[in-house]
RNA sequence: GGGGAAUUAGCUCAGUUGGCUAGAGCGCUAGAUUUGCAUUCUAGAGGUCAAGGGUUCGACUCCCUUAUUCUCCA
């Protein structure tokens, strides 16, 4: 069986088996703060499993992206070195929302591992939770007895708490889990030791394929187990292992899921793989990386300095450094591997053959930069060692600075100096990154109490925002949440006007009112699906009614500055072309930012046209047409906008301004007509990265003071430069005639300069073999000094000048000899000054031969004068 | 969210403990060389040293604020 073979054989075993088959989510997490991308299976799932939404289905099954960058049993820095851990894996999953439980699902395991795709029984080991004291948990008899009907008993291993059992948090939905392992040695390894004895012992050749959760339990913060109404069943299965297993390999990089992509790079590289052990290393880091950094891309996450675009950076930096150091591609080259990568993924997820030009840009672009940041490095290392002679060791200061500051790995740093036959002192290194870990992790400490039941009701939220701004509203539950800085509360209300902050749109700001109390209210927040009243004040009395009210004119704004966004991506359509795509976009009172693909600068009559336009659809005052509850299917036919990397249901709500102009998929709240969006302007276009354009603008009142201001700008500058006609002319003449003037200043000060110059050397005594100028010239600073001294310099006479001056009653002195002067006599023009200026309360400095000094005591001027003189013994 | 850095000519970057009339390479313009081109040589134009404030006799350099970008950590 190939790969998709497998893959398919899953899904319609399940299929077969009642479930219903479901795309997968994206692997960019959007609605979830505690999450950056999808990390197993069950995320999209999150939550039926915490009660705070219904299962459309109870039996769902599919194959879902994720990807692991850190955890117990995972860190990016290993990928590559082994045969199975990766960043991106395909999870296969099964799943029983309140139906079936534990005998069926291991019974479904069971079957579609021996009978399906075969794996040979004799190899397969099964583990069981083993109860915990701790928690008074006996061990999990059920499991044990529904697997003892399909395997003998001495393959049933008892786990501990650590493997056997699964949690999502510190609190939340848990349960005991039971995992089948494979074992895929050779048979003579298996003669020599039981397979039983290698399970979860890091073996590479015996391994976890398929983990079956049990949820039954909610854990409470202070540790505490509840049992849950609905239990639920929830699997996860590597795919790229069961690959493995079933292809007969020993490594997931030896299947046809990897390969493919190994052997491009070992074309692109000249080096076959299998032939060297850190060069296999580099090459599997680089498939691995790929994929993740491609699909990552793909669903709309772009490389960025911070949170998830930051890892994906990472990913992707990690990949060119293997290339760089030990496959010597030292051009960009990851990008190159994507036509692979696409034409054997393309049939399971459409969506990376989709943006594949656009995947190849950013990357390419990603690449470069980074290979800049690396020889930039080098050269910062080199001069690092060319300053310090006869070094030992590389400073862990060093070391830490160049990776911290300038992003140069500390493994290429070590490579460099094992080159010149040095060590990197790591201890250094790692103490100072400790310091930086717990700084962060200080700043960053977030502590969330336990929800307090005010409600038994259950259902989730019923928002009423859409078409209220008020509504009355009881409190279901609320918690305290400490951050470093300060603590607040997270209210839940059994409805709410309230808008939570998604799809770009801010969320509500507003009141709690009873009769009592009022509760501010300054931030609304999605977890999930659950809509959060961020508030600094608790409920004094959480059972009262409340009416919940928000601040009407900032939605207001906030919906012309949506509504304008949807307009205004129409019209971007409509004047670059159809591969303008949304890539981000925030919304809020004062301004609408919007992100899309397009190679290249708007024009600015591309600006012009798409600003007209929008105000063209203001003006016809269209009517929004909202429709709840489309199925997806009947929303593209209408034309929406299907956004890829957006998760969305089974059904959607489809927001439109005429049928045939915009029609987009958005749960965002907008004007009931367009007129009411007042004036359209661009203030700002932009690149945030390639391939992927930015324009600001703004809307209403704040569109219009933004044009009185430039007005009276204008005004102003009219009323300046005296210009009735064209203003530009008059200013653009206004600075031709500055710059002139300017020249002419420092060509007349050149000038006074040479006169003062020729001045001196006719008055200049002649002594010791050289001319001696002493003079002080009013109304000259420490600059024109500085320059009659350099225009006597040009003479190339022997000479001393001792130079004073006085502007704006400040003195000014300046000593000059010529250098070989200096050099004769061990004159330091820069250390007598220095004296010098000390009569006049000021200071000074400059060469040996050339020095300036200023003060603020005008009588000490005269002394300071004698003292130069005496300094040089003249 | 926290820490560290950067911002100097059209581009890529130097600029030492505060004092050099702010430089280099590439690019640009003109001239010379050449049958022509590449090349080479000569000359020239091009700078609000990110913006704003402060310290100082004096700030590209030190301090503060702001903006943008990079980078590490969370």
């Amino acid at each position: 069986m190939n790969a998709s073979e497998i893959r398919q054989s899953f899904l319609d075993f399940f299929h077969e088996k009642q479930h219903t088959i479901v795309p997968s989510a994206p692997i960019v997490v959007k609605d979830d703060p505690t999450l950056m991308f999808t990390n197993a299976g069950m995320n999209q799932f999150k939550d039926i499993f915490l009660g705070n939404e219904t299962a459309k289905a109870l039996r769902v099954a599919d194959t879902q992206k994720c990807l692991r960058v850190s955890g117990k049993h995972n860190d990016l820095e290993e990928v590559g070195y082994d045969t199975y851990h990766h960043t991106m894996f395909e999870m296969l999953g099964n799943w029983s929302f309140g139906d079936y439980f534990k005998k069926e699902a291991i019974a479904y395991a069971w079957e579609y591992l021996t009978e399906i795709v075969k794996v040979d029984k004799s190899r397969l080991y099964i583990t069981v939770f083993g109860g915990d004291q701790q928690d008074g948990l006996e061990m999990d008899q059920e499991a044990f007895d529904f697997w003892r009907s399909h395997i003998a008993e001495d393959r049933i291993l008892l786990g501990s708490k650590k493997d056997n059992f699964w949690e999502m948090g510190d609190t939340g939905p848990c349960g005991p889990c039971s995992e089948i392992h494979v074992d895929i040695r050779d048979d003579k390894d298996r003669e020599v030791l039981d397979g039983s004895k290698l399970v979860n012992r890091d073996h590479p050749e015996v391994i976890e394929v398929w983990n079956l959760v049990f949820i039954e339990f909610n854990r409470l913060a202070n540790g505490s187990l509840n049992l849950l109404p609905a239990k639920h069943v929830d699997t996860g299965m590597g795919f790229e292992r069961l690959a493995m297993v079933i292809q007969g390999k020993k490594s997931n990089y030896d299947t046809d899921v990897f390969q493919p992509i190994i052997q491009e790079i070992a074309k692109l590289s000249g080096f076959a793989y299998g032939a060297d052990q850190q060069k296999d290393i580099a090459m599997r880091v680089i498939a691995d990386h790929l994929r993740t950094v491609a699909f990552t891309i793909a669903d709309g996450q772009l490389p960025s300095n911070n949170g998830a675009g930051y890892v994906i950076r990472r990913i992707l930096r990690r990949a060119i450094r293997y290339g760089f150091t030990f496959l010597t591609l030292e051009e960009p080259f990851v990008y190159k591997l994507l036509p692979v990568l696409t034409s054997q993924m393309k049939a399971s997820f459409p969506e990376i053959a989709l943006q594949q030009e656009l995947v190849a840009k950013v990357m390419f672009e990603e690449e470069n930069s980074f290979l800049r940041t690396l020889s930039q490095g080098i050269k910062r290392f080199e001069n690092f060692v060319s300053q310090h002679a006869d070094l030992k060791k590389i400073d862990g200061g060093f070391a830490f600075e160049l990776f911290d500051t300038y992003g140069f790995p500390i493994d290429l740093t070590q490579v460099l100096a094992r080159e010149k036959g040095i060590d990197v002192d790591m201890k250094g290194f790692s103490e100072q990154l400790e310091v930086q870990k717990n700084r962060s992790r200080n700043a960053a400490a977030v502590a969330s109490g336990d929800w307090v039941m005010v409600s038994a009701e259950t259902h989730p939220t019923k928002f009423v925002g859409y078409t209220q701004t008020e509504a009355t509203a009881r409190i279901l539950r609320f918690r305290e949440v400490t951050t470093k800085k300060k603590k607040h509360y997270e209210i839940v209300l059994d409805q709410t006007p309230f808008y939570a902050e998604a799809g770009g749109q801010v969320g509500d700001t507003g009141v709690l009112v009873s009769d009592n109390e009022k509760i501010k209210i300054f931030n609304t927040i999605k977890e999930n699906n659950l809509i959060i009243h961020l508030s600094a004040d608790v409920p004094e009395d959480p059972k009262a009614v409340f009416r919940a009210s928000i601040d009407v004119q900032k939605r207001l704004k906030t919906e012309n500055n949506h509504s304008a966004t949807h307009l205004m991506h129409a019209a971007l359509r409509s004047v670059l072309g159809n591969h303008v795509e949304q890539k981000g976009s925030l919304v809020d009172a004062e301004r609408l930012r919007f992100d899309f693909s397009h190679f290249g600068k708007m024009s600015a009559g591309e600006i012009q046209k798409v600003e007209t336009i929008v105000n063209e659809r203001i003006r016809e005052n269209i009517s929004n047409e909202t429709i709840e509850n489309v199925f997806i299917d009947e929303a593209k036919s209408m034309g929406a906008m299907a956004l890829f990397g957006e998760k969305y249901g089974d059904r959607v709500r489809v927001v439109s301004f005429s049928r045939d102009y915009s029609v987009e998929l958005c749960g965002g709240t907008h004007v009931n007509a367009t007129g009411r969006i007042g004036l359209f302007k661009i203030v700002s276009e932009g690149a945030i990265a390639s391939g992927i354009r930015r324009v600001e603008a703004i809307t209403g009142e704040t569109a219009e003071n933004y044009v009185r201001q430039l007005q009276q700008q204008l005004e102003q500058i009219k009323e300046v430069v005296k210009g009735t006609g064209d203003t530009v002319k008059a200013v653009v003449q206004l600075e031709n005639q500055l710059q002139k003037a300017q020249k002419e200043i420092e060509r007349l000060q050149l000038e006074k300069a040479e006169a003062d110059a020729d001045r001196m050397l006719k008055n200049a005594n002649s002594t010791h073999g050289f001319l001696l100028i002493n003079d002080i010239v009013k109304n000259v600073g420490i600059d024109q000094l500085k320059q009659i001294a350099m225009s006597l310099k040009q003479k190339n006479i022997d000479l001393v000048a001792v130079l004073a001056g006085v502007q704006n009653d400040k003195p000014a002195l300046c000593l000059f000899f010529t250098e070989k002067l200096a050099n004769e006599m061990s004159w330091d023009a820069a250390q007598i000054l220095k004296e010098a200026s000390r009569e006049i309360k000021g200071g000074g400095g400059g060469q040996k031969f050339l020095a300036t000094a200023g003060g603020k005591q005008l009588d000490g001027l005269e002394a300071a004068r004698k003292l130069i003189l005496s300094k040089l013994n003249l």
